[in-house]
DNA sequence: TATACGAAAATCGTATACGAAGTCTCGGGG
DNA sequence: CCCCGAGACTTCGTATACGATTTTCGTATA
């Protein structure tokens, strides 16, 4: 027989414990929107799935929990986290703090290689804007952006921007997922953000441009449906 | 019979479930210095002092992994994390990014009142300095950012700001914990920030005054040990 | 003496079992 | 018809037990 938890180790190739398994597979069943916002997860039906007890899945749930992918009630269960608009608001301002960070410290490490390779992504991001392809959109702005920003040397803030990616990309399906104004902007700000790279401006510099280009789009998102944020913006 | 369990359940006085108290106690022996850095975190002799059984244990040290307090390798067990130079190098431009942003957000709601009191710690803060107690002189330097980032209506990155707070307190008691020469600048700086919000400053400014009286810090422990970065700052 | 090997101890990883707390349902009363 | 409470049901929280893996230490051998 093969059980779920089986082929999620063969896809990820990477779960060593049996913990390990459980957070790799609700991980990958939340980002990829299997689980969307505000499903249960109760431990014992996971556990039952994945042919595992329900100690490892209880604790890959609380790992989930620290890293704000699921809700943990006490006595109550989990929940996949994630709907409210606000939520979103606070993690579009971290995300674009930290990332504007990662991305200006990976600038002096991002070699021509890097470059092309976003520049590829980049064209194929234009394609999406004629072909209406906001899925394929999405996957290849993270790809873009991850070129620019794993070079980061400082592993903490590297971690922050990658769950900030995780949060937002649970969200898919949501309201949230796609600017459909932002889209054309985006890709011309993607051109100009290689061009300072590429050119070595200052580390400031570049984090600026970084964090604008983010929170540029939190800011079509505000004027798209009327909202006020309600507090400072960066 | 009174075990250290209640004990700490009474100085803290919020643990609500057995694997709560033994985060609670566990976070508090870590920060507060009394486990060191390096010390070996056996699960067993751990829930035998807290007269619980292991697996909340097992729990607590899992959720002070993913802050940071400890490392926990599989097989071999857990041990109090933070003696590394580098990262101390890490957690501190992370701290700088994130307490810049917290409190450049938080300035718009500091008041008066939180004005005063930051003045007042920062007087004692001078005091500290006669009278030659970097430890006093550290708690207070707590007390006083934590005025003017409380505020912070980013729960996110209020939560990035105490994390980083709390690994550098853990490591109190060790090399790094104090730089002499930054204490006097330090104390002007202070009043330096606290005009700056007073006045309502632009956000921008004030993120960045926060961030440099920071990294200033970290600049000097380089200059002491005579170490470079080997990474790009912000 | 240094090193390789093996057994024993220590420690973690997981399964199972039971108790505690919360939630839902259904029946009775207002 | 609506409100409310007792019971059963669901789900989490923790304890205990056992197997798996690593480390340690003694011993024999080159």
């Amino acid at each position: 027989m093969t059980t779920a938890a089986e082929s999620a180790s063969k896809a990820a190739g990477k779960a060593v414990s049996k913990s390990g398994l459980a957070y790799d597979w609700l991980h990958e069943q939340i980002v990829a929107g299997d689980l969307p916002p505000g499903a249960r997860l109760v431990l014992s039906q996971v556990a039952e799935k994945l042919d595992v007890s329900v100690v490892p899945v209880r604790e890959a749930v609380r790992r989930l929990e620290a890293e704000g992918l699921v809700t943990f009630e006490k006595n109550v269960g989990a929940t996949v986290a994630g709907i409210d608009p606000v939520e979103y608001l606070y993690t579009m301002q971290t995300l674009s703090l930290v990332e504007g960070a990662a991305t200006a410290l990976s600038a002096p490490a991002v070699g021509p290689a890097d470059i092309a390779r976003a520049r590829e992504v980049n064209a194929r991001m234009r394609e999406c804007l004629h072909d209406f392809d906001p899925v394929q959109f999405t996957a290849l702005n993270r790809e873009f952006h991850s070129v620019l920003f794993e070079h980061c040397p400082n592993p903490h803030i590297l971690d922050l921007v990658h769950r900030g990616w995780n949060r937002l990309k649970a969200l898919r399906g949501s309201t949230f997922s796609y600017v459909p104004e932002r889209a054309a902007e985006s890709v011309e700000e993607h051109e100009q953000l290689l061009s300072l790279i590429e050119r070595g401006a200052p580390t400031a510099e570049v984090e600026l441009a970084a964090r604008r280009h983010r929170s540029a789009t939190l800011d079509a998102y505000l004027a798209r449906t009327g909202e006020s944020p309600g507090f400072p913006t960066l």
